[in-house]
RNA sequence: GGGCGGUUAGCUCAGCGGUAGAGCGUCUCGUUUACACCGAGAGGGUCGGGGGUUCGAUCCCCUCACCGCCCACCA
């Protein structure tokens, strides 16, 4: 027998075991193909509440998809992130009091990185399979790994080679700290209390007049070129092409009319620094100004200025400079405000610094163009739909993607340069010799770049790079486009574009027909999750309390689209109940020897309780089946909610007591075989939110009733008939379940004791409802705890009545209640049923109601209005009885 | 500044042209042999404000307010 819990402590990782070592995991050799590549994890990482969704939501199609008989590809594996992973072994290596990075040397530190991922790397993947993660981790890639360097190597080059890949000087957002460019999508600007400081830049032909510009950023005034004001500005037209003073230099500089200066904004004079503000770089070209440099990598003052600033660093210098200024009464004064600050978005710690340095570019406005043509014509599908405009404007907007990183880990790129700065780029470094040969007629030596591509430059490869791009590999035949890429709308340009862009490029086809866009899990109130808030939930807590199950059937439930998650523990366990509600449906199935499923023919059951939690199952069925291929996770997950708790649990299970425990052989025989079919099929249509739970009482159902050939995981989807629903059977069972329902809200109401056992009188019934009392007799009176029912001409005096259908439901009382409260009770729903028929009338008093509506609905109405008078026409009657007998 | 989303029961959220729903919480009752991680029942909402379209609006449109998020900018 099973116990009355289920422990998903003692069986989950025997679970996982038996299905990974059976080949589950793996795509079956034949059947329609359904891949998914997961959202490759940071190899430092560790699972979070967000991972935990989106591997449930890829989980749930996967084993959806597998036992629909198609061959499932979810392809595993994890990224390098190469700033993470640096960040990491970095701080790993000064703990342990060992030489920084630079002292070890490039070689010796890229191998304690790899030694640190042989280790350490990969804690997800493990807490993954707790999740009950289906991936076939046969084919588990790393963005480092050698094929997908090699996919790198080729993607690289050939793109240079189709001038798709150019090196460019120009701006990047620089991290000073960790030293190398960072992506624009990584910056973080953060809101921060600043000041604005007016400067006072003498005229060069008269010191004693004045043009002040504003600035959040005084040091950068060093590298000023010009002061740029708005062509139509009258305060400043005079000024146009004088040239004014740089203070504490001794650098004259123009005035310029430019209409990015804004007369609204500051004095209207702005200071142009084309080697430090993005703006400025862009005024600095349109007027042919040079970009002076006065940061260093290291953010320190540097290059051409006074020598008391010359390597200090960058806010020590505003101080100094500021100090100046005041000295020499240039300081306009200064006013407090709130501005955006540039942060590294991992770290947050350092302020990025605009800087001109030379680095690679993806022409990523010739790769969009296809890209956005396939999700314009369907090819690829956002789903929900909207996420697709998200996509566009990204797309229509995008800038040139600097993929060069001064870090060194990761792949690094494969140029070489010839001392007369020549470069090659090539697969490997003979081949980069062969062309330098083939192009200066003799031997030269070569030097590598030293910069590794962005992180992101390997994932957007992803999609075929693990399936064995280059090489034409069967994966790459069979599960190329995948079917659907399960992720959140953060990294839609991150990844999801540049997924596109290489995929049409390289793929000559997309690499997804669908992007399933999920939303973000926050906490209770709805807060972003985060270490610093303390408001973390994590999911192996969870898992350790509830079970993964429960977690599982938690965010499924809550995922609906493109709403945020809200997770708390309370949530969880009220999942994990329903787990044990279920168990227990299953344990009642066992203990009454409802487990032989395997001969049932579902089209055969007589007794019409059998025939319509058949026909409740298989609506379910379609309905679980219809939701999920339309991603609808919360609608598939809560109609099987439904259905097992409120229709098998709290209904169906009563019903079949008596059934079970009665003398007909013949309907207690399909009575057992119909309910262990039904528990058969809703274990199945459960098995994708709650593997481990529907897998366990797979087994351990076999153990009673037929041998089980496979496992679970690979038994076939339910493909029901809509003939086995009996719209018949359907109405005879919701009449008997509302009279039981009514009865007990009457008993309830009117304080009757729960254990008081009162006669049923069924009055004016026609005769179908007569013969729905009689058949389920037996039911009827043991649901609603009835001394006894039977039908009758006319209610007697003193009994509680309500209205069922065309009936009248007397219950006799009389010494039990309180005819006083009845009476209440009495008026109370003749007032609701007067107030129904008044909004009914208004709306049938309506010619243009009646005129224009479709005629169902006028006829509907009609219906209800005939209903609403009939009932209240019986409670009356029922009223005036009741004070005749006081 | 541009864009997207939200505002429905005490809380968290579904629903989205034609009788307002769930979970949790609350209250009452209950040891009926699957389950107290349970059962039965109840209470609780002019569906953010205003306008419009419509025979009819929680649902569509406009507008306002507030709350999120994304992008851009911040002299």
């Amino acid at each position: 027998m099973l116990d009355t819990n289920f422990d998903p402590k003692a069986v989950e990782a025997s679970l996982y075991e038996a299905w990974e070592s059976s080949g589950a995991f793996k795509p079956r050799a034949s059947g329609a193909a359904f891949s998914i590549v997961i959202p490759p994890p940071n190899v430092t990482g560790s699972l979070h509440i967000g991972h935990a969704l989106n591997n449930t939501l890829q989980d749930i199609l996967a084993r959806f998809e597998r036992m629909r008989g198609k061959a499932v590809l979810w392809q595993p594996g994890m990224d390098h992130a190469g700033i993470a992973t640096q960040i990491v072994v970095e701080r790993q290596l000064a703990e342990q009091g060992n030489m920084d990075r630079r002292a070890l040397g490039r070689e010796e530190f890229v191998k304690r990185i790899w030694a640190w991922k042989e280790e350490s790397g990969g804690t997800i993947t493990r807490q993954l399979r707790r999740l009950g993660a289906s991936c076939d981790w046969s084919r588990e890639r790393f963005t480092m790994d050698e094929g997908l360097s090699r996919a790198v190597l080729k993607v690289f080059v050939q793109l240079y080679k189709e001038g798709l890949i150019y090196k460019d000087k120009r701006l990047v957002n620089w991290d000073p700290k960790l030293q190398t460019a960072v992506s624009d999508l990584e910056v973080e600007n953060i809101e921060t209390k600043g000041k604005l400081w007016r400067i006072k830049y003498p005229l060069a032909d008269d010191a004693s007049r004045f043009v002040v510009v504003a600035t959040t950023r005084p040091e950068t005034m060093l590298g000023d070129v010009a002061v740029a004001v708005h062509p139509g500005d009258e305060r400043y037209t005079a000024l146009i092409g004088k040239m004014v003073r740089l203070p504490l230099t001794d650098r004259a500089i123009p005035v310029i009319a430019d209409d990015y200066a804004d007369p609204e904004k500051g004095s209207g004079a702005v200071k142009i620094t084309p080697a430090h503000d993005f703006n400025d770089f862009e005024v600095g070209k349109r007027h042919k100004l040079a970009p002076i440099e006065v940061i260093d990598r290291e953010a320190q003052m540097s290059g051409d200025i006074p020598e008391r600033f010359r390597e200090m660093d960058r806010f020590e210098a505003r101080k100094q400079i500021l100090a100046e200024l005041e000295q020499d009464g240039l300081l306009d004064g200064a006013e407090d405000i709130v501005h955006a600050v540039p942060h590294d978005e991992k770290t947050k710690l350092v302020i990025l610094e605009p800087m001109l340095t030379e680095q690679w570019y993806v022409d990523a406005k010739k790769l969009a163009g296809p890209a956005i043509a396939a999700v314009e014509s369907g090819k690829t599908k956002f789903t929900p739909e909207n996420f697709a405009n998200t996509y566009f404007h990204w797309m229509h907007n995008i800038q040139p993607w600097c993929v060069s990183r001064q870090l060194w880990w990761g792949h690094q790129i494969p140029a070489w340069y010839a001392p007369d700065g020549k470069v090659f780029v090539e697969e490997s470094e003979d081949a980069a010799k062969a062309a330098a040969k083939a192009h200066f007629k003799k031997d030269v030596p070569l030097t590598r770049d030293e910069d590794v591509l962005d992180t992101w430059f390997s994932s957007a490869l992803w999609a075929f790079s693990t399936m064995g791009w280059p090489d034409e590999t069967p994966e790459v035949k069979r599960f190329y486009p995948t079917s659907v890429l399960v992720t959140m709308y953060d990294i839609i340009f991150f990844w999801v574009a540049r997924m596109m862009m290489m995929g049409l490029h390289f793929m000559k086809d997309v690499p997804f027909h669908n992007v399933l866009i999920h939303a973000r899990v926050v906490d209770e109130k709805g807060a972003k999750m985060s270490k610093t808030k303390g408001n973390v939930v994590d999911p192996l807590v969870l898992i350790d309390e509830y079970g993964a199950d429960a977690l599982r059937l938690t965010l499924a439930m809550k995922a609906a689209p493109g709403k945020d998650v809200r997770m708390g523990r309370g949530v969880v366990e009220s999942y994990r109940n329903f787990g044990t509600k279920f168990w227990n449906a299953a344990r009642f199935c066992q203990m009454n020897e409802c487990v032989n499923w395997n001969a049932f023919d579902p089209t055969t059951p007589k007794h019409t309780i059998n025939r319509w939690i058949v026909g409740e199952l298989t609506q379910t069925a379609a309905t679980v089946t219809a939701e999920l291929e339309a991603y609808r996770f919360n609608e598939a997950a809560g109609a099987l909610y439904k259905f097992v708790w409120n229709v098998f649990c709290d209904w169906y299970i009563e019903l079949i007591k008596p059934l079970l425990n009665g003398s007909d052989e013949a309907t207690l025989g399909e009575t057992r075989a119909t309910a262990a079919w039904v528990l058969e099929q809703v274990i199945r249509l459960l098995h994708p939110f709650m593997p481990f739970i529907t897998e366990e009482l797979w087994t351990r159902l076999g153990e009673f009733g037929p041998k089980r050939e496979r496992m679970l995981i690979v038994e076939t989807w339910p493909d029901l008939p809509e003939s086995l629903i009996d719209p018949k059977a359907a109405e005879e069972i919701n009449w008997l379940i509302g009279l039981v329902s009514e009865t007990r809200s009457a008993r309830a109401e009117l304080n009757v004791p729960a254990g008081a056992k009162i006669p049923l009188l069924l009055v004016g019934a026609a005769k179908e409802s007569c013969r729905r009392l009689e058949r389920h007799q037996e039911l009827i009176d043991r649901l609603a705890r009835l001394d006894y029912s039977t039908t009758a001409d006319a209610a007697p005096t003193g009994s509680v009545t309500f209205v069922h259908g065309e009936a009248t439901v007397a219950l006799q009382l009389e010494g039990v209640v309180d005819f006083s409260a009845e009476a209440e009770r009495l008026v109370k729903e003749i007032n609701r049923l007067d107030g129904e028929i008044a909004k009914i009338d208004g709306k049938l008093g309506n010619a243009e109601f009646v005129r224009k509506a479709p005629k169902e609905v006028v006829e509907e109405q009609r219906e209800r209005r005939a209903e609403a008078q009939a009932a209240k026409a019986k409670l009356e009657a029922a009223l005036q009885r009741l004070r005749a007998a006081v």
